[in-house]
DNA sequence: AATTGGCACTCAGCTTGCTTGAGTGCTAAA
DNA sequence: TTTAGCACTCAAGCAAGCTGAGTGCCAATT
């Protein structure tokens, strides 16, 4: 990444702010009158220029201004960007809004969520707290048919998952003891995503009378707590895309693809970092080729557990989203964290 | 309601499947060549055009072909549309997709709600079943933090409700042990929604200790178990209102009002009959002034109790997509009976 | 009395050409 | 190295013209 001088920066930085409050391809004209540089049209003509052939902006007709490639949005968001913090007004619409859903972990994800896709105008992706750390604390069995019964498992980070199991034999009172012996004994405090189907397999094998009824109930257990939290990743917002003038109707495709709930995942989960951007193509799938993805985790009891993101196009305000994010997702994990402690 | 001659209903349900065919107003030529009437075209200029005087057609502009009025529409789904069953290839896809579902009452519910937005191209609506048949078959109590507790409550009808709840003083066995005695002479087997504040009342002063703390808890079970089910509504599909050309940029805010739950939930229980159709200005939110909504009930043991619905433009294909919902409704209602009587 | 062929008329949507203006690159002077 | 000046480009907006599907009406036909 080769340094660019003061000036290039200056220059880039003002059309990569410009263009995204405008929406417009800033000229240099334009530029010099809005931004205070003094040096004159021409010159900034000629830095453009250069800015262009080394990659950084753009232009998209022959006789119009530029706009920030990729190259140039990534350069902004690494070392131009004011890394400011969430302004008075956000903050104030966070705080209100997450309040009435303090104490339930559940609520404040989705509270979260909503807020961060009304603050943004994108869409925005929520998942729930699912940490290694986590541990359940009960496991309930209740019969709903004869041959059938809603398995409940509750994990110590207030997140409940449910399930329907069948068995082949009928319900008794004795298969439910014996069910809830080996959960006291082998699952109950135990870190959730750790049981292992060979650990299933000891487990049943123990029980010799009743090993066939057992299995499915037990593997049941381990599918359940080990379950891709998949289904607790939910987007919302994403009509807000739609009105973005950005993608033109590019937005359906965009918006099918969003709805898939597996590539979506695929696309949440490969952050690593605590704060993730990821600038058109750097996303792997080519239906995000004109977006951009921001993940940002959020941890519950010290433990970097589920995230927030928001997923928009490539000229959205990188400046006031991250810094939404930044001081959303530390609230939630705080909110969520003394939820469960208190 | 006027009688119109035989051939007048031949045309205008001629034009009804046209237009709905291809969105294109429909032309006295047109008609005749795709219809195989034996008459001419200047003939059925003279009946279209005292069909457009009577209300049932309009014209877009002067030198353009017709389309259906509301009336037209109202008209012929009344009167004119064929009542076929499902074709064969809708009738696999749907045997198809929800088999993978039964067993589960909410996963059959939502593959439901998929399969229909999938078919139908147009946005689905489902409410999870809850009858007035419906009991209450299971309360339990899961502390989770000092104060606070996780309450899963779970019907006869296979569907679970949770909610966290706090308390003011700590937990202790004496309290729990209180509360499942409560809930097993009061509660089990009580038809859910049956629970007034006021029997909580005296329910809570029969506890003369523990006042203060059982309160919270027991009106926690009523607000579970009367809980309108709005959270149980769920839309689907969404995004297949966009690709229909009908709606063109007013395609954004119908989106935007069906986001919302609330009077989305209205429009869906307004519906009193089995299978409701309401066209374009006959629903009462103007949101809706260019759709059409259908709303099928289907029934658990018996009981009316759950709906799935289609919202799209008033130019759907009514014929197919309630052919579709009668026989998915159906199949849904005893799917989800079966599970829960096997 | 109902049906039909013929004809003049309408008008949305497409095509075409013109104009405008923001913005550029280049050159020559400061 | 910067700047003023100038010729050039091209998207977007507008007006005028053309096209063709479709109509309504009338007079002739069955």
């Amino acid at each position: 990444m080769p340094e660019l001088s003061e000036r290039k920066k200056q220059i880039l930085a003002n059309v990569v702010e410009m263009y995204i409050k405008s929406g417009e391809p800033v000229g240099s004209k334009g530029l010099i009158s809005s931004s205070g540089m003094n040096c004159s049209s021409a010159t900034v003509r000629n830095e453009m220029n250069e800015l262009d052939q080394m990659g950084y902006l753009v232009q998209p007709h022959t006789s119009a201004g530029r706009i920030p490639s990729e190259k140039g949005y990534r350069y902004y968001v690494d070392n131009l960007m004011p890394r400011r913090d969430v302004d008075e007004f956000t903050k104030r619409m966070i705080d209100a809004g997450i309040a009435p859903a303090a104490g339930d972990p559940e609520k404040l994800v989705n509270r979260a969520r909503e807020l961060l896709a009304d603050i943004t105008k994108c869409a925005a992706v929520s998942t729930a707290p699912v940490g290694e750390m986590n541990v359940i604390r009960k496991i309930e069995l209740v019969p709903v048919g004869m041959h059938t019964a809603m398995m409940v498992l509750l994990t110590s980070n207030g997140i409940l998952k449910s399930r329907l199991c069948r068995i082949d034999s009928d319900f008794n009172v004795t298969i439910l003891e014996q069910f809830y012996n080996i959960v006291e004994s082998f699952f109950i405090g135990k870190p959730s995503g750790e049981i292992s189907p060979a650990e299933i397999q000891t487990i049943a094998a123990s029980v010799e009378s009743n090993y066939f009824v057992m299995l499915p109930l037990l593997a049941a257990v381990s599918d359940l707590s080990g379950s891709t939290n998949d289904s607790r990743l939910i987007l919302g917002g994403g009509a807000n895309l739609l009105s973005r003038k950005d993608y033109g109707d590019k937005a359906i495709p965009l918006l099918e693809f969003l709805n898939k709930k597996e590539p979506l995942s695929e696309v949440i989960r490969s952050s690593k970092d605590d704060l993730s951007i990821r600038i058109g193509s750097e996303n792997l799938f080519k239906q995000l080729e004109d977006s951009s993805v921001v993940v940002s985790k959020y941890s519950v009891k010290g433990d970097n557990s589920g995230s927030i993101s928001v997923i928009g196009p490539t000229r959205m305000d990188y400046e006031s989203v991250i810094s939404s994010m930044r001081y959303l997702s530390d609230l939630l994990g705080h909110l969520i964290t003394s939820a469960l402690e208190e």
